[in-house]
DNA sequence: CTGTTAGCGCCTTCAG
DNA sequence: CTGAAGGCGCTAACAG
């Protein structure tokens, strides 16, 4: 069968067709293809015009196979729709673009099991690397171990686990949730509630302690029963603040874990009349777009979500680069985004 | 090298390390990975042991160069960091997940040469079907006719393009903008101005001529002074709103062509100290998170992001399952999100 | 400068 | 019920 033949028909169009159309061998094919030096300028041109001619799309799966690299990246989220994941992942995507890399995205819906079906998933597809931040649920680590072993860079990013060594790129929660219970402080506030995320979580733990820090520095004494379990999600911000004016303990500020609780805190406070920030002060953390929104604006601790994910994808680049290097662990800075939420003092 | 010396050494573990341990042909092992019914319960049970012991993992990439599938699917948008399109991405990697698939992701930031690229780019890397919305600034359409010639399913959504024949999934944009515009004139707008998308985009065009539908069966006459070519950005929400103002032309509500943009036209107008809706009302189209969040909360269209992900995930499977099938066209129906941004009368 | 050869790891006829 | 053999499309020694 022809080329010509072969392209009609809607066939793939593979090196071998150019190679017998050309009467050259494959390899000439190839090394032309990949403008290798030793190849004469008129072979060349010939075999690039008839690739060019019949559409010829290299097969990468083939080229795969052989080189062992797939030119692929697994990125692993709990939930995709999520302003800050799907902006870490655009970061992602933007790094392994400019270096010749796809990016598969799975996400975990923050469950365990689909985490180590997805991951296994991963490992099958042969990705060169897997980029991370774990489920609410995930507590054994087997399955990411099984990437560390064969050598595959692993990257976690937000969510970062515990027992297992492994680069990381994170923001520095302790000192982002210390900073904004201070400017609180600072306002005034003196009976600031916190809305924490699932407990079993490491950043969840970190803006915690920076919570109890920044109280204790200030001698404020702490006090568990300001402390609500809640989530990272706005439903759980709207039922924790429902709790909590049902508690009636009286507060002068809360410190929501993350922005779409903050979002909830704050949407929940104004249908019950009461004032932001003078009855209750909220701050948040993310600095989500809906910040901005939301009157009076948010106050919050801004993550760069873009920069984790652009700095998740060149680590990940650096251990293909320089493969049994030490692992790489990035703390970025947080930023206060101080706006009318939690303002009670002129300054 | 025996089969422990090379999971010792973090080889890849293969059917024939397995075969060669249990002194058996690798077709053996191959078939009793695939629990094949013709292979003996004791072979099929020593194979399984050793795969589990050794953490075998199949090569994916091998046999997708065998079976000419890679059981993928790639998704090409214009930016992954927008709520609508991350939503509709969740969509597709549910149904995909459920499948069997895997999803790559791409996005084109839109620019037609990056858009060209990342599909030639999943051209090669084999992917099953595509499922694509195009960039604003492609009008060309050849990059995607490559994958209709191979009879790799192609399926577009919410920017559908002209000039080239496929699957899509779209809401209907016409009817949408038609019953929001209806609902403010209900509410005794006259003057409603419109911040349009970029306007070679189909959608924009379809939304464009519902909102003068909508006028002209009202018998309100098309003013194109009150037609402003935006964006589909706060960012140009946010100056076109300033640029109208600077007009002083007479208006008593916009309907913006999406909610960021409609959140970027409110922002602006509570900064002028316009009252939203008595001094202008307000209407988006998306029903992005947002417009819950904004005060007053925002009218706008409800699109079912997810479920377009899911009904363009569908479509896919569905090519796939009977290749050679008509191209499907299915259309989601919106839902009027009525709030307080546009009620001027008690009804 | 170019061809020959030998796989990458898996799957599936075709034999037994 | 199992084995042998060939091949998916590409690459990279190793020879000329």
């Amino acid at each position: 069968m022809s080329i010509e033949d072969r392209y009609q028909s809607n066939k793939e169009v593979t090196l071998i067709d150019i190679a017998n159309e050309l009467n050259v061998s494959k390899s000439t094919v190839s090394r032309a293809l990949q403008n290798h030096h030793s190849i004469g300028a008129a072979t060349k041109k010939a075999v690039l015009e008839l690739a060019e001619k019949y559409n010829y799309q290299p097969n990468a799966i083939a080229a795969s196979l052989f080189k062992k690299s797939t030119k692929t990246i697994g990125v692993i989220v709990p939930i995709l729709s999520h302003y800050f994941f799907s902006t870490v992942i655009a970061g992602i995507e933007e790094v392994a673009y400019k270096a010749g890399y796809k990016v598969i995205i799975c996400q975990s819906h923050e469950l365990y099991e689909r985490e180590v079906i997805v991951s296994k998933t991963l490992l099958s597809a042969k990705v060169d690397g897997l980029i991370v931040s774990v489920s609410k649920e995930t507590v054994n680590m087997d399955h990411f171990q099984l990437f560390l072993n064969k050598n595959i860079p692993l990257v976690f990013f937000d969510r970062l686990p515990s027992g297992i060594q492994s680069n990381s790129v994170s923001v520095d929660d302790y000192e982002g949730a210390f900073k904004i219970v201070e400017h609180l402080i600072e306002q005034g506030c003196k009976k600031i509630a916190h809305f924490t995320g699932p407990l079993n979580i490491t950043l969840t733990q970190n803006r915690l302690q920076g919570y109890k820090d920044a109280l204790r520095k200030h001698n404020i004494p702490v006090n568990d029963e300001l402390i609500y379990e809640c989530g990272f999600e706005r439903a759980q911000g709207i039922t924790t603040t429902e709790k909590m004016l049902a508690d009636q303990i009286s507060i002068d500020a809360i410190f929501a874990v993350c922005d779409p609780v903050a979002i909830g805190v704050m949407l929940t406070l104004k249908q019950k009349g009461i004032n932001i920030p003078h009855g209750i002060a909220v701050v948040g953390f993310n600095d989500d777009p809906t910040a901005t929104v939301i009157d009076p604006p948010l106050t919050t601790v801004a993550q760069p979500a873009f920069e984790i994910g652009v700095a998740a994808g060149n680590i990940f680049l650096k251990q293909v680069s320089e493969p049994g290097g030490a692992y790489i662990k990035e703390v970025l800075k947080t930023n206060l985004a101080i706006r009318q939420s939690s303002i009670l003092k002129n300054s």
